[in-house]
Order: C-alpha cells, then structure tokens, then sequence
DNA sequence: CTAACTGCAAACGTTTTGCATTAAT
DNA sequence: ATTAATGCAAAACGTTTGCAGTTAG
C-alpha cells in the first residue's frame, strides 16, 4: 500500500460528493503535486476490485467512485449533477423476485433516482 | 424524416439485443453503405430527444440503446454481457418513498440487476 | 532482492464536432 | 428558398497502457 493509495482512498472516504477521477487527481495533487492522473486510475481499479470502493457511471460519459462499498440507492439531480445517497432500505426480494420470474442467477442490483434536488427546487 | 434516420429507428425497433451505436451503424449499412457514424450517434440523439428510444449506459464504455422507450427494468449477465427486459411492474411507489424522506423530486428511476442468465449457467 | 508500483506520454475506443454538400419541406 | 441533415475527417473526451525508473515489503 503506497502513499499514493492511502491519499486517494482518503480522499474518497472523506467526501460524500461521489467525485470524479479527475476530482480525486486534484486532491490529491495538493499535498503529492507529482501524482499522475494514471496512478489515480490505476488505483481507483484496484481499490474497486478489493471492495474498498465502489464505481458509479450512471448517464453520463465518465465515472464517479464512492467510498462507501454497502449497498444504497443513489438520486441523480439533473441540475446540478450532484449525486446523494439515500438511505431507503436495500430491498433484496427484487432480486429473488427477478430469479424466480426469469429463472437468472441475480447477484447485485443497482437503482438510480432522478429529478431536481431539494436545493434546486427552490 | 430523412431515409438515414427513419432505417436507424427501424433497426432499433426490431431488435431486443440492446445494441450499441456501432453495430446500429453496421446493421444500417447493409442497406445504406454509404451511411456515416456521425450520422447514426446524431440520429441516436434526436430520437433520444423525441423519448422514442432509450440509451442505456450501466456499467461499460460505450452506451446502448432500446427500441422500447417504455419504463421497464433490465437485467444485464455479467458473463454475456447481453441485456435482457424484464416484466416485473414498474413501483412508480419507489419514487414517493425517495420524495417523502429526502424531499427531491423525483421525475424517474432506473433499475438494473446483474448476475449470471439463464443460458450462461448451465 | 524482488515484486509491485510510479510518472510520463502515447494510445485507445467511443462519441462529438466543423465544414462543405445535399436532401427535405 | 430555407432549414435541417448528411458524409467525411479531425478532434475531443475519459480512460488505459507500455515502459523505464522507483519504492515497498
């Protein structure tokens, strides 16, 4: 675990706002201005493949990651783009309801909200 | 209406594959070889606009695109990669719940389970 | 010591765009 | 006649990769 990847995987676990890789880049390159943008991917892979993280490219052309890797529903403002959490319970009977009607193996299931947030609405 | 874009929509149409731009492109081009990609991706955004078709961009690097611009979930095989409809109903109550407790309004949601389909696991 | 990781820069695959020409209404 | 759409090619975009040098364990 170099520096590189503890300074990334904290800058994702200390904000809410599911930031970009370039996000991240920029972070990070405040206090390591000698990082390169490749390392940030490289890194954001394999923090995603160990489970620390989690990547969401929901509509739209690049990705956003998320520090916390339990499974929640997302709602998408389409005005500002920011992207919450929502803390509705996780239903995993749709997911036995999709292998019992199409007869699937189902092993994860994403849902993505959108519309204009509350601070947008104003 | 030009020639290019009524063929693309036909394409689009008649298919439950769930394709990509490309071989939207390719498909076209069978009948009209001189037909560009430019053209397909702009004809791809117009119909998009008019709700007659749906892009789907979970999880990959390039988007695809439904014929069937009704809301309705999808299920996409992690082995396969291919996309299948699902006809479980729509919770339209999904979308209150989010709007009650967080405040959002919320316009639409999208909901996508992965896993291993029914062909891949035998 | 060795394997894993880095920074850099070039390459990649998908999508978008500018422009001069052509087709639709 | 006017507006919209086309084909082509180049550019843009986010992301990935090869490589030679560096760092972690």
């Amino acid at each position: 675990m170099t520096k590189q990847r503890q300074k990334i995987l904290q800058v994702i676990k200390s904000t809410k706002s599911h930031p970009t890789a370039d996000w991240i880049y920029q972070q990070v390159r405040e206090t390591m201005p000698n990082i390169s943008l490749g390392t940030v991917y490289r890194n954001l892979g394999i923090l995603k493949e160990k489970g620390e993280i989690i990547e969401l490219n929901y509509g739209s052309s690049y990705s956003r990651y998320d520090g916390n890797p339990h499974p929640h529903y997302h709602f998408k403002c389409t005005k500002c783009e920011r992207v919450f959490d929502l803390d509705i319970p996780v239903s995993h009977q749709l997911q036995n309801e999709v292998m019992n009607r199409e007869g699937h193996l189902v092993t994860e299931h994403r849902l993505e909200f959108y519309g204009i947030c509350k601070d947008c609405r104003n």
